[in-house]
DNA sequence: CTTCTGACA
DNA sequence: TGTCAGAA
């Protein structure tokens, strides 16, 4: 693996944190205890984040901001997740079968962390919610 | 001064 | 969710 494969690297502190996505604290540390985000910790226990937390975040807080409910919310980052795994395990699985075939040098994957997977899902999802805020202005909610 | 956990309006 | 307390 090479030392900057994609966007993790657990260094931000929750002040920059909430910096970086308009969340307050009080939210950030809130979706962390529904499991929506595990960032590290320093051995004094203060929160590390990653870039791919803060775009977890800011995607939490996307969602929220148009309309979406929380739980619905927690219930797509759960499909990502899953999603992200299946591509990880199938990733993983091809290099098994690669090596095993004795061609290990075709792959240099080192992306496990975070799969295009849910990016492109959450591009899909956010153009979804851009359209739908274009067409029904006056609209609290009835499009699910 | 910043962050943490727990608790209460 | 906001906010306050008391500790680290």
């Amino acid at each position: 693996m090479k030392s900057g494969s994609h966007s993790d690297q657990p260094s931000f502190s929750i002040g920059v944190v909430k910096e970086a996505t308009g969340l307050t604290e009080r939210r950030i540390r809130y979706y962390e205890t529904l499991g929506m985000l595990a960032p590290g910790r320093t051995q004094g226990n203060q929160r590390l984040y990653s870039q791919g937390d803060i775009d977890r975040l800011k995607y939490i807080k996307a969602l929220l901001d148009h309309g979406v409910t929380l739980k619905e919310v927690r219930a797509q980052l759960q499909q990502e997740d899953t999603a992200t795994y299946r591509h990880d395990f199938d990733e993983v699985e091809r290099d098994a079968e690669s090596y095993f075939q004795g061609k290990l040098i075709a792959r240099r994957a080192d992306v496990h962390r975070d799969s295009l997977y849910p990016l492109i899902n959450r591009q899909d999802i956010m153009r979804r919610l851009a359209r739908e805020h274009k067409d029904g202005q006056g609209d609290t909610k009835g499009d699910h």
